[in-house]
RNA sequence: CGAGAAGUAGCGCAGUUGGUAGCGCACUACGUUCGGGACGUAGGGGUCGCGUGUUCGAGUCACGUCUUCUCGACCA
């Protein structure tokens, strides 16, 4: 049929295209570099977004909104941040079309300039900080807790599904705390909030740590990351959490009385997810045939595909799916009953294989006659015949072990492409067949530029909790003294 | 913006020295099927990216132009 999907060993990143359009997750839009999100796609997402939320108001986080467009002026206040986002912004200019007066359609009305540019938000940190002057005054207006969900545009020059679009969603939090000590602890909390999200939800196995200076986020004094490893080997940074010490309040003036009544500035942090964490899903844990979905994020997470020739058959199989439907939603879990009659259960085996659903019980005559069903999981491809009876808590446990045992796929798969490395010639070979390399690095950014410059490889991150790096050595290019190793990879 | 490639049916493509516009999938109808992507029969669907030129005749040749994709620089 026509939905096969292109083998990942024969071209990674074809079959990863593959698997976005065809698992009916997404697809390019006309307009340049934007993407439709398809039904089925945005389900997973409002799922990421349903449980982050969730996770986010247990540590004191509201939502708020802001708006779309920024004055240009404001972007003027902070040097290092628009210089970091200058080159990808939309600008709007004019603010009315009128019919072209030589009959050639519409046309922008040049009288309807607008006195100051609106930039369409890359990142909404200066227009947040605008309005957080107004709402700080007093260490008792302090923490200022607020995320957003929203869309932010970046002009980038070559997009991919999920991983680079000029337009895509995320969530941004941006806090504001009267010390130093206090927003460096809700950086770090909210990283670890995403770690927990990744790994425990995501099933993947990310590590943490700290950016280097040269891949810092453009105005922040310390930026913690998230990474994932892909199939290819390569990194995907899957969420950052920014301490922005005092340089947005500063630029911004927002200042508060402290409780000896002394005027002092906020301390900041922001940090974000976005709907790159969906080609994340699909780069991890997809397989030759199609998505497989953690049971966690999976909108639907089982599928019950009837097999019947007569209606009567039909309707004896569905009677017994409506009832363990029941069961299974009592026990929390989403589940479609594919009744389509008009394609073959062949056909949507293959379909729903494609699509990454976790579990799939197939029922016909036979299973009826024999008080049995086929369980089949996605993660291994295997199926059994199992009773009818207890199917409900089967397959509750069944999709724990699904969850716990893709998480562990891609843990076991990222420990045997991360390794040390300590000889510069060793380096360059074993980072072009996509491995995470844990090296010792002098801590300067001329090397760490060189490095890339030689090999494209960044420092992905300097970890705090995933890997024992803390040794003596010495640099792996420059063979200045270095105390720990960091991780270096190829990214996305 | 640098290098390469491609534009022909909804999608993927073929089209030889210039001579009636094709194939697979998808789509429509009917029938047989239905436990791993069914099969048969009959149909519908086209400004060959756009423009100019050469020619009796251009999907095919020349020139121009537009668009898209891939690889670089930039990035979540």
């Amino acid at each position: 049929m026509a939905k096969e999907v292109t083998k990942r060993e024969e071209n990674y990143s074809q079959w990863y295209n593959d698997l976005a359009l065809k698992a009916d997750l997404a697809e390019q839009s006309a307009v340049r570099g934007c993407m439709v999100i398809k039904p089925y796609g945005y389900a997973i997402w409002e799922k990421m977004q349903s449980i982050l939320d969730g996770m986010f108001k247990e540590t004191g986080v509201q939502n708020a909104y802001f708006p779309l467009f920024i004055p240009k002026s404001f972007f003027s206040k902070e040097a290092e941040h628009v210089a970091g986002f200058a080159k990808e912004c939309a600008v709007v200019t004019h603010h009315r079309l009128m019919n072209d007066p030589e009959g050639k359609g519409v046309v922008v009305d040049p009288d309807a300039r607008l006195e100051e540019e609106l930039i369409v938000r890359p990142t909404s940190e200066t227009i947040i900080w605008s309005t957080y002057k107004n709402w700080i005054t007093s260490w008792r207006d302090l923490p200022v807790l607020c995320n957003q969900w929203c869309n932010v545009v970046r002009w980038e020059m070559r997009t991919r599904l999920f991983l680079r679009t000029a337009e895509f969603l995320w969530q941004e939090g941006h806090t504001a705390h009267a010390t130093a000590e206090e927003a460096e602890a809700k950086a770090n909390e909210m990283v670890q909030v995403y770690a927990k999200f990744a790994r425990e939800v995501m099933a993947l196995p990310v590590i943490v740590g700290h950016k280097s200076p040269n891949e810092r986020f453009a105005g922040a004094i310390d930026t913690l990351t998230i990474e994932a490893m892909m199939q290819d080997g390569k990194a995907l940074q899957a969420g950052t959490s920014h301490f922005l010490g005092q340089n947005f309040a500063k630029s911004f003036d927002v200042q508060f009385a402290n409780k000896e009544g002394k005027l002092e500035y906020v301390w900041a942090t922001s940090w974000g997810v976005s709907t790159r964490l969906m080609g994340a899903l699909i780069m991890a844990h997809g397989d030759d045939n199609g998505l497989v979905l953690p049971p966690r994020i999976a909108p639907i997470q089982v599928v019950m595909v009837p097999i019947f020739k007569t209606d009567e058959e039909k309707n004896a199989v569905l009677d017994k799916m409506y009832e363990m439907k029941k069961g299974l939603e009592a026990l929390g879990h989403s589940v479609k009953i594919d009744n389509r009659d008009t394609l073959r259960p062949g056909f949507k085996f293959a379909e729903w294989e494609l699509k990454g659903v976790p579990v799939r019980i197939a029922m016909g005559a036979r299973d009826l006659a024999g008080g049995t069903v086929e369980v089949a999981r996605r993660d291994t491809l295997t199926k059994e015949t199992m009773p009818l009876e207890g199917i409900a808590e089967h397959v509750h446990s069944l999709l724990d072990d699904i969850q716990k045992n893709i998480y562990g796929k891609a843990a076991a798969f990222r420990e045997s492409n991360i390794e040390k490395c300590d000889s510069w010639e060793e380096f360059k070979e074993k980072i072009k067949t996509g491995k995470f390399l844990l090296c010792h690095w002098d801590g300067t950014a001329e090397t760490e530029q060189k490095i890339k410059d030689e090999t494209k490889a960044t420092i992905r991150c300097i970890p705090i909790d995933t890997c024992v790096c803390e040794e003596e050595g010495k640099d792996i290019y420059s063979g200045k003294p270095s105390e720990r190793r960091v991780v270096f990879a190829i990214s996305y």
